[in-house]
Formats: structure tokens, C-alpha cells, sequence
DNA sequence: GTCTATACCATGATAGAC
DNA sequence: GTCTATCATGGTATAGAC
């Protein structure tokens, strides 16, 4: 299973999913993403992946065992991301800009679909899913990181509460970029973000 | 038509809603406020209603209809919110503070189900719905009105950014307090946007 | 204005052939 | 591992009786 691929040929080093059940699990979570959870049916992702929706239930029985992959999915991609930052940063605020960034560099996606996990974890929370907590989870993530760097940088007292303050300001600049579709309102409120992070951990 | 009420009787003065099309309307609200306009069926509020799913048609002829005049009631609400504010205030920051506290007094909700405005435009750019649209309208009546108070409170020249800002701000404090129901959160944060609203119409 | 009856179609899900 | 049926459910929509 782990050495079988989809499109065969054995040669499979530049692709991004080898297994068809990764393959569904990406495609899934672009789908997620764009359209919302509820709104994505088995058809849609079977289509991405070009498989039958019957062939679908042999890697996935449930809807939620996607979504419980895709959850891990970003886990994963999230937990690269941030030891990516880990190692780029020269200081605690120079890791916590890339952070920051992420408005920036991500700016199309989010003002046509919003932030991936906010937007997942009001859905599910609507749906009272299950799941919901796992959306948490992400945001956990993100959380106890910038905690870490905060602490870092000599605010170990309100290490959290900062680091719940800069995720709440970036997923309200990603609500409200969405709905105005504002491109420019992203650049001000991220150089206002900036500026706040100067002065709370400055000296 | 304006004068029927389905609940008969005349005497209507106490309803919240004296038609048909109203109290569905206001099922509705509630509805696609608790769990998603996707996620809610024709059935849900027929139930809530109490009337038939064949009745339901004669109201409302798709889905598209309720939630257009869901929009509209929102918005009519949002209106009389607003000028309620504008009566108690005795200035604009003060007024601006009562923005400010709807976090606080519907805190309980807000941990359930969100911000019904932002939770909507999330889910409709996402459905890639028409009415995405009226939704960001319903953001805008708040965005418009924040102006004119910071605009007489001496900030006239970036009256419409640090509008945009607060209103980026209660909204990223209501996704993060949703994803994790955390209360002693809303609670710092409104104090934080106080304390910012003091330095922002400073003087 | 309100109801019942009904039809349609997309969906999540299963069984079994290849 | 992949496919083609196939099923049951439920959301959507219409017609017509009362």
C-alpha cells in the first residue's frame, strides 16, 4: 500500500500525494477549503481525483473519515510550516512576522474563501460536528507556538494572551477581506500588526 | 396582506412577527444563525413554524427567497440597533463602547455559533452565493456608522480604516472565542479594544 | 391561506463483478 | 484497487384539494 501508486511508473518523487488515499486527502482539502465541508459532496472529490464515487469508499467508509484526514492533513502541513519559521527567523520577532505574513503571501485564496482553519472551525461548530474540536486543534497549534516565541522574547507572563490577541486580529483581517474583497485593507492592518508586535516586544 | 395574522385574533400588538412570511423569516434568522444556511432544510423551518413543507412554497418559492428576506430583516435590525446607540451615547466614544459590548452581552451565543454577520459572509462567499453580496451589506451598515462616530470624534481622516479595523477586530475575537469557548477571553479583549478606542479619539 | 400528495434529483452509502 | 449498478434518505419543488 505505502509503495503502490495511482499513476503507476514507480517514479514518483515529484509528486505531491504517491497513494490515492493521500490524493483524495489533498484534493479533499483544497475542496474543503473552496466550498466549505458541507457543501462538498463524495462526487466532487471523486471527480478531482478522477476516481468512481464507488471506488471512493474503499480508502474512506464516512464523510468524517475524510475530514478527520484532511484535519491531520494540515496538522501536518502546519506543524512544517511552523519548524520552517523555527529555522528561518533570526530572533522570536522575526519568526512571529512570518506569521504575519501568511496575510500577505495568501492574500487571493483568503479574500475569495477566507482562512481555511477559522472557516472550517465556524462550519463545524455550526454543524456540531464532531470534529470541531480537531478544527481547534489547528488553532492550538498556532497558538502554543506563538506562545513559545512571545515567551521567547521576554513576555513569558502574557505569552498566551498575545498569542491569542495576534491570531484573533489575523482572523478578523481575513473575515473582513473576504467580505469586502479589500486587498489594501490586508496591507494596513498587517503593517499595523507589525507595529503592534514592535511594541510589545520591544527593547 | 399587511394587516392578516396567521395566529388570528386582532389583537397582535406583543408578536415579534404577524405574518406567516414574518414569523418564517425570523425561524429562519435564527436558524441559519444556529446552524448554517446550507445546513438548514426547508423541513427545520417548517417545523419551527409549525406549518406544512407545502405551505412553506406558498411564502416562499426557493430557498434563495428566505434567505434574501433573512438578509433584509438583519439588516432592518442592525438599522435599529444602531440608532438606538445613537440615542443612548452621550458621545462617540461612548457610543462606539456599545459596539464594542455586543461581544460581551451576547458572549454566550458568540461561543456557540459565532458572529451571525461574519459566519454568514463566510459561508456564502464559500457557496459562492449571489447574496455574498448583501451580506458585506450588512457588514457595511456597521462599517459606515463606526465611521461617522470616530469622523465626530476628531478622526476624520481615517475614520474609514480604524472602522474597518475595530470591526476586524470583534470579528477575530468572535472566531477564536467560538473555537475554543473561551469567556475570560472576550472579556480581555473587549478591555483591550476599550483601551484602544481611548487612545484612538484620545484628547 | 393552508394543507396533502406526489414527483424529482442529489446525496451518502453498499454489494458485487472484474 | 477499480469499476458499475443499486438502495435509502432527504432536500427541493409542483399541483391541486379544501
Amino acid at each position: 500500500m505505502v509503495f503502490s501508486t495511482a499513476a503507476g511508473g514507480g517514479y514518483k518523487g515529484y509528486m505531491t500525494a504517491a497513494t490515492t488515499r493521500d490524493q483524495i486527502a489533498e484534493a479533499a482539502d483544497e475542496l474543503f477549503y473552496r466550498q466549505g465541508y458541507e457543501n462538498t459532496s463524495f462526487a466532487d472529490i471523486a471527480g478531482a481525483v478522477r476516481i468512481s464515487r464507488g471506488n471512493f469508499y474503499y480508502h474512506f467508509k464516512t464523510k468524517d473519515e475524510i475530514l478527520e484526514a484532511v484535519i491531520e492533513r494540515r496538522m501536518a502541513t502546519t506543524r512544517r510550516m511552523l519548524a520552517q519559521w523555527e529555522a528561518e527567523g533570526t530572533g522570536p520577532a522575526d519568526r512571529i512576522r512570518c506569521f504575519i505574513r501568511i496575510l500577505t503571501a495568501n492574500r487571493a485564496k483568503i479574500m475569495l474563501y477566507g482562512c481555511p482553519v477559522g472557516t472550517l472551525s465556524s462550519e463545524l461548530a455550526k454543524l456540531d460536528h464532531a470534529s470541531q474540536a480537531g478544527a481547534a486543534r489547528i488553532f492550538a497549534l498556532f497558538r502554543a507556538w506563538l506562545r513559545g516565541q512571545f515567551a521567547q522574547a521576554g513576555r513569558a507572563g502574557d505569552a498566551d494572551a498575545l498569542a491569542l490577541h495576534l491570531l484573533a486580529r489575523s482572523q478578523g483581517v481575513a473575515t473582513l477581506a473576504n467580505a469586502f474583497r479589500d486587498e489594501e485593507f490586508i496591507r494596513r492592518e498587517v503593517d499595523l500588526m507589525c507595529a503592534w508586535l514592535d511594541e510589545a516586544v520591544a527593547g
